[in-house]
DNA sequence: CTCCAGGGATGAT
DNA sequence: ATCATCCATGGA
């Protein structure tokens, strides 16, 4: 099949499908496969370019190649942590995700790494979903919420979905009966899309802020999970007693800007490569680790 | 083996 | 209004 080009200045493929704000893409070849929207789509890094078996308009929109990314980077305050952040991450960009996908997804995110939300990603669209090919190799669409709100509690179960399973069924069944309408609530502003988002089961802030950012486009909409508190509390406020999850919410809405989501993104990808970095070294450089000593 | 993860809902202060 | 607890699962 025949690859088109298009042009992608300052962005960074590889990095942008790792940063935890997707959980399909599959490395094949010298590029990745995955699905945008019903379409399986192959995409390739070139020097200053892409290449890819996809439409062009759907490409570039999805992936937010539109987006100023130089403007947006040099919004974010200038500070040690944002600078580091901001350097580490160059060509990392929020990508522009269909509504019920990242909804869905991140319902099932909640107390899970990573690589645990890959597959329950996968499950989910290989039982629901539809197969779409790629050459050889067959991507499944994320299914749509009347399929998931017609299974079964017990049916999502073995997905390795956990006390999850309810939760999503639940909302997909809020949407799949058109009492919710996703795409209409890109109406509302900011705080009452949230507040919207937030009366779904299994959605509070933390979930409502992800589906925010990468799905509706507010880029000011700043999650906070484990791996950012963190480095709240560690970089911003080093001793701080009695710093609750209020505090924090006032803090980041009033000093990342108006690209806080950006920002946010940022500490996050650099704050969890940057980690995992250390512990590996740490331990190849000697350090006797307690599981060690038995 | 233990630890912990892109949290949310619920019930007790 | 804040705080503690429980909820399932599996990679590291």
């Amino acid at each position: 099949m025949p690859l088109s080009k298009i042009l992608a200045p300052n962005f960074d493929l590889a990095m942008t499908l790792d940063s935890g704000q997707v959980f399909h893409w599959e490395r094949t070849g010298n590029g990745f496969v995955g699905a945008i929207g019903n379409n399986a789509v192959y995409v390739e890094q070139r020097a200053n370019s892409l290449a890819t078996s996809g439409r062009q308009q759907e490409v570039r929109h999805y992936f937010a190649l539109d987006h100023p990314l130089a403007e947006i980077c040099a919004s974010f305050p200038n500070d040690p942590v944002m600078n580091a952040a901001r350097e580490f991450c160059r060509g990392l960009r929020i990508i522009r995700q269909p509504k019920w996908e990242c909804l869905a997804t991140f319902i099932c995110s909640s107390m899970k790494q990573v690589a645990h939300i890959r597959q329950i990603s996968k499950k989910l669209r290989e039982r629901f979903g539809e197969a779409r090919r790629f050459e050889n190799q067959v991507v499944y669409s994320f299914p749509n919420p009347d399929r998931i709100g017609a299974s079964s509690e017990k049916e999502l179960r073995k997905c390795a979905l956990g006390y999850r399973a309810k939760n999503l069924l639940a909302t997909a069944r809020h949407i799949a009966s058109g009492e919710v309408d996703l795409e209409k609530l890109a109406q509302l502003p900011d705080v009452d899309l949230r507040a919207r988002l937030c009366e779904l089961p299994g959605v509070g802030a933390k979930v409502a802020n992800c589906v925010m950012l990468f799905a509706y486009e507010r880029l000011r909409a700043f999650p906070i999970d484990v791996w950012i508190e963190r480095v709240l509390r560690e970089k911003y406020f080093p001793r701080a007693r009695k710093l609750n999850g209020a505090r924090l919410t006032a803090f980041t809405g009033e000093y990342f800007g108006d690209h806080g989501g950006y920002a946010q993104q940022y500490l996050f990808h650099h704050a969890r490569k940057s980690r995992a970095k250390i512990s590996r070294k740490s331990n190849r450089a000697g350090f006797v680790t307690v599981s060690g000593v038995r």
